[in-house]
DNA sequence: ACTTGATTACACCGATCTGTGTAATTAGTG
DNA sequence: CACTAATTACACAGATCGGTGTAATCAAGT
């Protein structure tokens, strides 16, 4: 029940917006009675937080190779974009419609996007990137660049992109980027 | 009047958000009646779609180098981020809490968006870039990405990491780039 | 002094919001 | 059957929302 409740909530407060989306609406889309939802959550708030706790996802951990990770991370955007229920960032709508005093909303934005800069930093170290740190602030960057940019202009191309973008940078880093697609393909 | 409306309703919406703010909220701000408010403005969409209109401010007409135009785009967005006021991209913010249904608001962010895009696109023309289109939509990715987590994180030097990489894109591109304040202050 | 238009106070509307209280109903378990 | 726990329907509270109606007041211009 919690669970059908967190993911009607999830979707609606995405594809929405959180204060849109009173808990009545929620309730009725479950068809339970609000009081049920009470039940299992003392209030908006509390159920807000879950929500943006369930969007914490961790990144996948991978055998592959670093730069192919790295990279591949542009791809899902991608596909995130094309997707239909694609509403830009959850966290960043969050912090831009709850406003940054709300520091409890606030403090899990941060966290999920320093885990993902944490991510690529990781990744650049195992390259041997001399400035992983500034290099991985700088892949974030294009990628909730790219988000903010299709969220406005639905235009999923935006991934690509960040992700040409990505390649310069990261071959300025001395990483060997081979886009293995195509070189497979026409090796001549 | 008018004027004193929509540059409260201006300070109101951006700093609180359009949902969270009140039309009763606005009036007691300035100290009228809620009357006169709606004697300027038929409606609250209105008063959004005016306030989100004065936020699209053109890019200031400048003699300077093309380059030093588009580094210092960032140099301007750092002390942006540094200002007390500052709470990300009022469009982005906007399509954020109003929804990508809402086309008026839709419209107007991308049109913003890609002003700032064609006006990198035409400095990138007069460096002699070869590929204008997709290295501007590249820096947008970088300035929006960097008006991003600069709304989570409250951290300016994220506009400090979006120059640097910048400058190795414009050098990927051929672009000489001359870190002029350094190498004028100690040519030796 | 007279007129015109803007602004005022203030009550009010219907809708919606988060949240609660309550008593009946349902379902599972021993 | 009996006990328990969850869920139900439903009314309601108090606040806030966008928006309107009205009559009084105020200011400026001729």
């Amino acid at each position: 029940m919690r669970e059908r409740i967190l993911e009607t909530a999830d979707l609606l407060f995405y594809q929405r917006g959180i204060r849109a989306v009173g808990v009545d609406t929620i309730a009725a889309e479950i068809g339970i009675s609000k009081r049920t939802l009470y039940n299992h959550f003392p209030s908006k708030d509390e159920l807000i937080a879950a929500y943006l706790a369930g969007r914490f996802t961790k990144a996948p951990a991978s055998d592959k190779p670093p730069v192919e990770q790295i990279l591949g991370t542009f791809d899902r955007l991608e596909r995130g974009f094309a997707s239909k229920g694609f509403r830009g960032c959850p966290f960043v709508n969050a912090v831009a419609e709850l406003g940054p005093e709300d520091q409890s909303v606030r403090k899990i934005a941060v966290a999920f996007k320093e885990s993902r800069r944490l991510w690529f930093r990781d990744l650049l170290k195992q390259l041997g990137v001399t400035d992983a740190e500034g290099l991985s602030t700088q892949l974030t960057l294009l990628v909730d660049g790219s988000i903010a940019q299709d969220l406005v202009r639905n235009d999923p191309s935006m991934a690509r992109a960040a992700k040409e973008a990505a390649k310069v940078l990261l071959a300025n880093a001395g990483v060997k980027v081979d886009e293995q697609k195509s070189s497979r393909a026409a090796p001549k």
